[in-house]
DNA sequence: CGGCAAGTTGAACCGCCTCAATGACGGTGG
DNA sequence: CCACCGTCATTGAGGCGGTTCAACTTGCCG
């Protein structure tokens, strides 16, 4: 097995190894890509397609937008993550979704999918164990928003960010290059962009953490995981456990 | 067909018509059950149970705990809703359940759970589609947490509840019994209790709905409707929709 | 009648928001 | 080459929503 270029096969093969087949599956459907430009919507709300997005390069958001104009943002999609999954899998897509950088992604039809989950169980549970763990991570991001203060969210959110990217090989425990501004992350956090801006400033006074210029620098990680009293286990843990 | 004593047929079959074949399935399933009494931990976070509950009769609720004693409710159970449905779909339940009233349950062991539904896909569908409808639900619950007020916060619960407790014939327009208490309320809306009970006198005030010994009241639902900006789509919008 | 859980209310405080301004940077056109 | 943008980051001052702490009340159950 050569050292593969796919995140997606990279994230999946960490917890759920993949024999030759699934990889070579999932290259196959990795095979023809286009890229969108930064800022286009690809899933417009209740919009009901049938199909889904591999994330192959760059960075999308999945948010909600409410009536007096403010947005939540339910999740961030990296490399390797699936948009639209749940619309596969089930029926509509009940959130929207945007590019954050240029991003290059890999359309996969349902009924393409689905086939390809009968032909190769071994992969359909892998792709449900991530689809598991992202609803993992909505149900943390919950915890988060609802009863962790902004520093503690904020040192949350860049903890888990760095371990999903690490996974992908597209962060190390110094740090990783991250095209989030202080909206995206007041939007996903629940606070005003002003207040995400006071609230780096003390991550870097205390020398935990620094973003700057497209660059998240972690200073002190364990210091900045034991802020975020990070545990995790819904990110690393393998689908093969069985205890 | 009789007239169902079921909650979970009475959910599923509203969106998903059913044939008599599921429904009798359904009944096998829930032909045995026990009853856990108010305040029991069904199951613990991150344990890894194979197994799931159907609720019968009475409430529960999922949440999180914190390390600093904070709560954070993740969701409530109510007849006709499945407990730990993911944690038979997938691997691990992620966050822990109790019965907040006691509880009429029927356990459903995982494997069994597969064989029906690869026995009556219809079944199996409609299911997914209950578990689609749960995560949305999720989903608007953060942003509710991370972008309404209180007031917003609190009439959009509500609403939501008697939207739910309508399909399984629980409420009416005009109300609904409620066993929660208002710790709960705060703990699922990121609230103190303290604030909830203020909250609560406003929409008292403002003739919206009325909260009082186990008892929700509404006066006016279109009012409290608006004030939520309730759509709601994701509830009760069946599964059939293909467009 | 005593005891405990839950609801209710007041007063003071604080985390985060709002409004407002200013600075830094890159792109673009004259 | 610089003047002019637009976007994003930064900082200050003041205000509000929600918390904290501390009663007191109400209802229920033994």
């Amino acid at each position: 097995m050569s050292t593969t270029s796919s995140a997606l096969v990279r994230k999946l093969n960490q917890f759920f190894p993949l024999g030759e087949a699934e990889i070579q599956e999932i290259h196959a459907l990795e095979r023809e890509s286009r890229v969108v430009s930064a800022g286009t919507e690809l899933v417009y709300e209740r919009q009901t397609a049938h199909r889904a997005f591999i994330v192959k390069d760059g960075w999308a958001v999945a948010y909600k937008m409410l009536p007096d104009g403010g947005r939540q943002v339910i999740d961030f999609a990296i490399p390797g993550d699936f948009i639209g999954l749940r619309s596969v899998l089930l029926r509509t897509s009940d959130h929207s979704f945007a590019a954050i950088t240029d991003i290059e992604v890999s359309e996969v039809p349902a009924r393409k999918m689905m086939e390809t989950f009968e032909r190769l169980p071994r992969l359909g549970a892998a792709v449900l164990w991530a689809a598991s763990r992202d609803e993992a991570m909505v149900v943390e991001h919950l915890v988060s928003v609802g009863r962790r203060d902004a520093l503690h969210r904020l040192a949350h959110l860049l903890v888990e960010l760095g371990l999903r990217l690490e996974l992908v090989g597209l962060a190390t425990p110094k740090g990783f290059a991250c095209p989030l501004n202080q909206y995206l992350l007041a939007d996903a956090l629940g606070l005003t962009a002003i207040h995400v801006n006071r609230v780096l400033r003390t991550l870097r006074e205390r020398k935990l953490v620094t973003m700057r210029q497209s660059e998240v620098v972690f200073h002190d990680l364990e210091g900045l995981r034991a802020l975020a009293s990070y545990h995790g286990g819904y990110l690393d843990q393998g689908g093969q456990r069985d205890d």
